[in-house]
DNA sequence: CCCAACTTGGAACGACCATTCCAGGTTAGC
DNA sequence: GCTAACCTGGAATGGTCGTTCCAAGTTGGG
């Protein structure tokens, strides 16, 4: 090997994600890019191809590194509603709060940019693993009669969607708090009880 | 009145918000939107302004004449859950099929990008009006003992946001009816009769 | 120790961006 | 029908975009 790497490129990479997570792609210029990791042009379309390429690795390592550790998580969890409660008061804390507070999900944010067929690939993935793991945890909560748990677990799904884009324009951590327990009360049937 | 305009200015908004609703703002250009309304770069400064004051006008546009008139007879219709079922209903068919199909809301879709202060109020304005009508249609309904309905007014409209990010990204609509359906099933408590 | 393979910074490129400007055309009031 | 006020098409502007290129630097194998 001539010469080698001045640089982690997973470490470059991470960089890459936090700033087309915050900011999005099409806002993101690889001028922002080059600032921000301190890598020059040369290296980053020698390591990562174009902007095209590198936002769909960002994403990707998003996706595996951020979001499917807490889909195992959820689905290997195995006291029920409790880790679906535990999930999204998670969720809420990270999105209002924080480190990456009113980022939103970029998975989420993705959604609402053009898209590319292999970046809706990324966003199915998403999707397909979150819901999967909301039905693992559901099997393990003791629901109300009739009940349909897959339809249930989409409901769960779409609702976290909900609340990721709404932390991104500033709502309330109780607000969103409130939603999320109505939804999660109304999947038992001792509502009354609270 | 020396001269008058060559063109009817909300006629030509209303062109601009479909461009902006399904394309976003940092992804359309100037020259899109002169592409697509005939008009030329000076009479568009001219009546709109820029850029960000055209997206804006578009955005409040959006709000004005498509979602508030659905809000308001979501919150008139004294029907209870059954107009909540036929808000979603109808919300879906929109975002699946049609002539806006797969376009998202355009509201949604504003959140995911970097928001002016001005854009973020439109954004806080659509989802004030939409739970509010949420929560005059629950008032009107039978819900099982125990519900907050502010709680699940809230819950029913960051729904009503992850079933518009994902009709963007292709979603069925069959899963999305799902998801819903078990959402407003379990506001009741007449789940098993189903 | 030398060279081939690789990396790096940074200049350079053409394309496109939002915006401005102006000359020429149009119209209401007098 | 003249003029002042307004509108319109389209060229022009300066800036920024993503991308490419190259000279200079670095390093492992022989």
């Amino acid at each position: 090997m001539p010469d080698v790497k001045h640089f982690d490129p997973d470490a470059v990479l991470e960089q890459v994600e936090r700033l087309f997570w915050r900011r999005g792609a099409a806002t993101t210029g690889i001028s922002d890019v080059v600032a921000a990791t301190g890598l020059s042009r040369s290296s980053l379309y020698a390591t990562y191809g174009g902007k095209q390429d590198l936002y769909l690795k960002a994403l990707r390592r998003y996706v595996e590194r951020r979001s499917e550790p807490v889909f195992r998580a959820l689905a290997e969890d195995g006291r029920g509603l409790p880790a679906i409660a535990a999930f999204f008061d998670r969720l809420i804390e990270t999105r209002c709060a924080g480190e990456h507070a009113r980022w939103g999900c970029m998975i989420a944010n993705g959604h609402a940019e053009a898209a590319t067929l292999e970046v809706r690939a990324v966003l199915d993935r998403h999707h397909d693993g979150l819901r999967a793991a909301m039905r693992a945890a559901l099997a393990a909560a003791r629901l109300r009669p009739g009940l349909d748990p897959d339809a249930a677990a989409e409901q769960l799904t779409l609702l976290a969607y909900g609340v990721n884009l709404r932390s991104r324009a500033g709502a309330e951590a109780a607000a969103l708090r409130d939603g999320v327990r109505a939804a999660l009360d109304s999947l038992t049937q001792r509502g009354e009880t609270a």
